[in-house]
RNA sequence: GCGGAAUUGGUGAAGUGGUUAACACGCCGGAUUGUGGCUCCGGUAUGCAUGGGUUCGAUCCCCAUAUUUCGCCCCA
């Protein structure tokens, strides 16, 4: 047997009728925020990636699917969605039109080359929001209230927002410096990672695991304390909004982010639940105002989250939250011999194009079985199709919920049915 | 990339180096000569992830591979 590829897996059953409803909700709430979809290629030119995500990023060190296409361009899948559609941007020459921010919203699936485990996959779907050409935190705290309100209103309650400012290219640079110099003198008793990530990505060593205890650790400097005034008072007002849209959030110094690309506002939404494992973050993101540059697009401001749709899954899962994704049949239509058969595969057609929901037999089973069908379907009514009937038109109608029967006209059927539902 | 655990039918699973792989659920049929959901009866694995090896003989022992899962790393 041919299995599936490591870290994929086949949606369906339950979970995709899930995906189905929350893709609804989210295109529902995109519209009411007014965001307007785009879907980018799942390939890139590995440049788009490489030099957007970042090199030192350890996505696109060790994490990217890349390959030579027959035409040896380099090609790499895209690992998240903000670089592509930065590049979209950029071509599509968006800047120059004549409605500002532009902003968009996607909902695809991403590739990375991870070892999977509970919560990740190396195929993973991700939505998320970009708002491009606006620097105000007042869009900072629009996109993150959308990410905010997207838990809410799926149901998700004991959720946590976690904000904190990289602060601009000024303050980044100083608090880098400072952070360098805090650990050099004692990096030799950190762990080998964090020896490595002094030199590559020093933010990064604040989110270490092993040596989150020590005392160097503790009283590290904080990217908030770095922050130059402009920076600073751009946090603040931030934060005024996010207590205007009634969010509950806290200060995470330590949320720095994987990616090169963020300054000032980052966030992450974490789910407060035991039972979660290691990945407990369901959606991140912040600004990049400097990615369209980097792009080499116009000097342009933009901010954006991403959320993980297979953790959302998750989440509801461990929250028992219960999605209305039961879709009950109106009708079922059960006969026995090929002349009832034949009429079946009429109405059948005939309610379906006029609206309803309907299933029948295929397999010509009992009528025993098929009317244990009609109950696992949840099927309003129940046709039982006979040949006396049939030929004065008329039909069987079964109400399910009362076992009520009734004779009704072929003919008025659809109208029966109309009032009836 | 590193470390641990798992892998038996449609599902949940028990089990043993040696003739017919337990049980439950589900599914199909019958009791009920065209009306289910309860009950009773019957049926339901080309065989224990794949490929090698050890053995007279392996689902059960060994090795490898694949996939899943947990943790590290990282992230959504």
């Amino acid at each position: 047997m041919i299995s599936k590829p490591k870290g994929t897996y086949d949606l369906i059953g339950q979970d995709a009728k899930k995906i189905n409803y929350i893709n609804n909700v989210l295109a529902a709430m995109c519209q009411n925020y007014n965001y307007e979809f785009i879907r980018t290629p799942v390939f890139e030119a590995s440049e788009v990636f490489h030099r957007g995500v970042g090199e030192g990023s350890d996505i696109v060190r060790k994490e990217t699917y890349d390959f030579k296409d027959r035409g040896k361009r380099d090609i790499t899948l895209r690992p998240e969605g903000t670089a592509g559609v930065v590049r979209s941007y950029i071509e599509n020459k968006m800047y120059g039109r004549d409605i500002q921010p532009v902003k968009l919203y996607y909902n695809e699936m991403m590739y990375r080359y991870e070892r999977p485990q509970a919560g990740r996959y190396r195929e993973f779907h991700q939505f998320g929001v970009e708002v491009l050409g606006c620097d105000d935190p007042f869009v900072d705290a629009e996109v993150i209230s959308l990410a905010y309100n997207i838990f809410q209103t799926l149901g998700l309650k004991n959720i946590r927002v976690n904000i904190n400012s990289l602060g601009d290219q000024e303050s980044r640079d100083n608090y880098r410096q400072a952070l360098t110099n805090h650990f050099a003198q004692d990096i030799k008793n950190m762990c080998p990672d964090c020896q490595e990530r002094l030199k590559k990505n020093p933010l990064r060593i604040l989110d270490c695991k092993v040596d989150q205890d020590k005392e160097i650790m503790k009283n590290a400097p904080q990217t908030i304390d770095y922050l130059n005034e402009e920076s600073k008072k751009r946090f603040t007002k931030l934060q005024e909004y996010l207590d205007l849209l009634d969010i509950e959030y806290v200060v995470n110094p330590k949320i720095v982010r994987g990616l090169d690309y963020y300054n000032h506002t980052v966030f992450e939404i974490e789910i407060l639940n035991e039972e979660f494992g290691a990945q407990n973050v369901l959606g991140g993101g912040g600004r990049y105002n400097g990615l369209v540059e980097m792009l080499d697009g116009p000097q342009t401001p933009g901010i954006g989250f991403a959320m993980g749709m297979e953790r959302i899954l998750l989440a509801l899962d461990v929250e028992e939250v219960h999605l209305p994704i039961d879709n009950p049949l109106d009708v079922y239509i059960g006969y026995v011999n090929d002349e009832e058969k034949d009429t079946a595969l009429y109405l059948v057609q005939d309610l379906r194009l006029n609206g309803f929901r309907v299933e029948t037999e295929y397999l010509n089973r009992s009528l025993k079985s098929q009317f244990k069908t009609a109950d696992k379907l949840k099927s309003r009514y129940v046709i039982i199709l006979n040949s006396n009937d049939i030929k004065e038109f008329k039909v069987k109608l079964r109400d399910n919920q009362t076992k009520e029967e009734e004779m009704v006209k072929i003919n008025d059927l659809v109208d029966y049915l109309d009032m009836h539902i």
